[in-house]
DNA sequence: TTATAATTCCATCAAATGATGGAAACACAT
DNA sequence: ATGTGTTTCCATCATTTGATGGAATTATAA
């Protein structure tokens, strides 16, 4: 109960996470430098110094969102490996991407937010580690890419970033790329499922398993 | 002659050329918001003002280097196209991997550029069409996802986005990714090639060739 | 050399932005 | 009602940032 961001989630109608839920949506669209603190109390309905009385310097209140979503991403991880757990390969590997999928599309500012810690930098750096290393090895234990939760081969952490990263991209991308390809929300949403299961499967699967019509079987949904 | 873009690349050893190679990078680095028109003058070492005499608004400045990397990315392609072609298709994968992953790490702010563009908001919206379609459906077409080059169906355009943006992800995010992985420069590169070629050749390949270890064949180089 | 045009820098502006002090408004227990 | 602690807003700063006018410098042609 210490720390900001624990009392924002203790109470979620809270000024605290008022302030925390549109803060994450604007640094995800906008980024760190594209968002101003009054950007923010702007779109809460608060004067800007309401925000500061809360969350203290701009680079504080950021942070909070980075361990926030953070925090939110491993939650969900963690769920998706209970459902997953026991399951062939394949079939693992399409709930998996279905259930991550869903959820991310449902708050796409963690994907935006994951992503701009991978490839911005932010003029005065933050010494916030990000914590990327355990979702890696968690998911690479849960994929077969290594037997023991230590010592993950440099090549396995790789594949799942890979992995991650392709559907962060269709998360991040959405209005640029169903502006570019004329689609509705549902139609997109279903090509990207389609899409990464035809890139992904195949691969973690040994490369020896269906055709490219893999993504008709009943392995989603 | 007419625009500034063209005067750069006409003389590469003009003041609009140095300003337009630092202000890639720059741009590429920061995102829009995070980089400033003193930051890039300072590394120039001009001016301010002589910054604005050669390229006007900031947003010019910018969309000019939008400009200048499509136009890069476009010439490149064209060349892997030329280089691929006739070759079976998995040998076709493996050669423009290699040398799109060669030349990205070369020009970095390009991919950097092209996540900005797909993934950023700008606050003032920008009516520059990017013309990613274009790239889009000359990939297709070379690797046999489509037939004409007009109608590209959605899921080819989908399966091309997927690769492109897996090739950018590794470059833009180099700098946090090796850190994590602690990797030098070499291995990284090396380790993206392999993975991209674990990720990409099973797919397109109808998911019927090798098994993981695909990498150690000779497809590249 | 001299006139003309192109380039560069200094000084400066106005607006935007991060941040804060202090007064008012509110909540709430006594 | 009164006192105490919390929350909110108004007014305001200092800095940063995009942008420009005009003088000084440099190149170019006559």
């Amino acid at each position: 109960m210490a720390t900001p961001l624990e009392k924002a989630r203790k109470d979620p109608n809270s000024m605290k996470a008022k302030i925390l839920k549109v803060a994450r949506r604007m640094f995800g669209e906008y980024g760190y430098h594209g968002t101003t603190t009054r950007m923010i109390a702007k779109e809460v309905g608060i004067d800007i110094s309401t925000l500061y009385y809360h969350w203290g310097e701009k680079t504080d209140l950021y942070e909070s969102v980075i361990l926030d979503i953070n925090n939110d991403l491993r939650q969900k991880l963690d769920e998706v490996e209970k459902v997953i757990h026991g399951q062939p390969l394949a079939r693992r590997l399409g709930i998996a991407i279905d259930m991550v999928t869903d959820y991310l599309f449902e708050c796409p500012e963690i994907s935006n937010l994951v992503l701009f810690q991978y490839f911005g930098k932010t003029r005065k750096e933050s010494n916030l580690d990000f914590h990327v290393p355990d979702f890696i090895s968690d998911i690479a234990r849960s994929m077969d890419l290594c037997k023991t939760k230590e010592s993950i081969p440099t090549s396995a952490s790789m594949r799942v970033l890979a992995m991650m990263n392709s559907i962060h991209n269709f998360i991040s991308g959405e209005n640029f790329f169903r502006e570019m390809l004329k689609l509705k929300r549902e139609e997109y949403i279903d090509h990207v499922k389609e899409t990464l299961e035809f890139i992904l499967i195949p691969a973690f699967n040994g490369g020896s398993q269906g055709q490219t019509d893999i993504n008709q079987t009943d392995i989603r949904r």
